[in-house]
DNA sequence: GACGATACGGAACGCACGCCCCGGTTGGCA
DNA sequence: TGCCAACCGGGGCGTGCGTTCCGTATCGTC
């Protein structure tokens, strides 16, 4: 690969890591561009796709937050809500968090067998209702990590959503 | 008025009504005219703008659910659950109560005056924990109701929602 | 230093959608 | 029944966006 096409690489993967983290996947490929001071074309050159080049950015990134699922914590409950933790702190920050889920479909699939195996143990450990579905959390934190970005309080909403987990019983 | 351009103006509201619900604000205008058997044209003869006519579809509907807020209950908790309860089941259902929330300003400075209401209420009896804020509930629920459209169980998810408000501390 | 391959930039295409315009049509009153 | 105003349909305009194309510039080699 030529040196300045590896260096225009590299300048169109750090404007799109900006704009994706501020506006999310709804950010149009020719801002990127502009970001990184090449034109459109010279994206597509890098990128097969506006998709392509999302995956590009997010997919280390979530990809390395899955594996923390497995980090080792005292109780099922306390892995979980970890996770979670980490989840909300991610998408409070940056808006593709949450669109990564809805784009990606393999990556919707990662994360709900991460998140299926760390409920599951919780739920045998009879610390989390056991109605809930891993696809019932999948789209339950989608919802609020989308709420995060419109000036709900991250705590709150991760503390409700927390809260009601690890309830045996509706009111 | 003419005879037949009430009878359009029907049509196009009923077509509306269906397409609103099924597809959310997203469905395109073209598809509404079609549906109800007219042209584009003559749907901005009756609605100066698509957001009017969404806004005719959904405003009557969504402020009797307002006024339901002063429905007697038992107690402030079950006032507000109950509430809430009518939001989700809506929602289940019709895909443009969530976007009536975010389309029409107005509208949700109402919602927010309501739920604020029974919201006070219930944490002033100490039934619902004190750090959520009305903007905060409004949040989440759009982010809940938005759920409910991707599959996740009405049930669950509001089940969760509820518990989570009645915790009085973070695990 | 010249040449070929590679990469660049931005103009242009196709598409979708909200919205407007106008020639033709239809309804209801005299 | 005839006439005019109201109304209709759908083609068309402007815009925004993803994507492609191509003439030009640049890199790296001989």
């Amino acid at each position: 690969m030529r040196a300045d096409a590896a260096r225009n690489r590299e300048k169109v993967l750090e404007a799109a890591r900006e704009l994706f983290a501020a506006q999310g996947f709804e950010v149009p490929l020719d801002e990127i561009a502009a970001r990184a001071g090449v034109g459109p074309g010279t994206v597509y050159r890098h990128f097969p796709t506006k998709q392509a080049l999302f995956q590009a950015v997010t997919e280390a990134r979530v990809s390395a937050m899955i594996e923390s699922a497995s980090l080792p914590a005292e109780d099922p409950k306390t892995a979980l809500f970890a996770f979670l933790g980490r989840m909300a702190e991610e998408a409070a920050v940056k808006r593709d968090m949450s669109d990564a889920i809805t784009v990606t479909p393999e990556l919707r699939k990662s994360l709900h067998a991460a998140l299926g195996g760390l409920l599951r143990k919780a739920q045998e450990a009879g610390q989390v209702r056991t109605d809930v579905t891993a696809t019932d959390l999948v789209i339950l934190m989608k919802g609020m990590l989308q709420s995060l970005h419109e000036g709900g309080n991250p705590e709150v909403l991760l503390g409700i959503v927390l809260a009601g987990l690890q309830s045996s019983r509706k009111p």
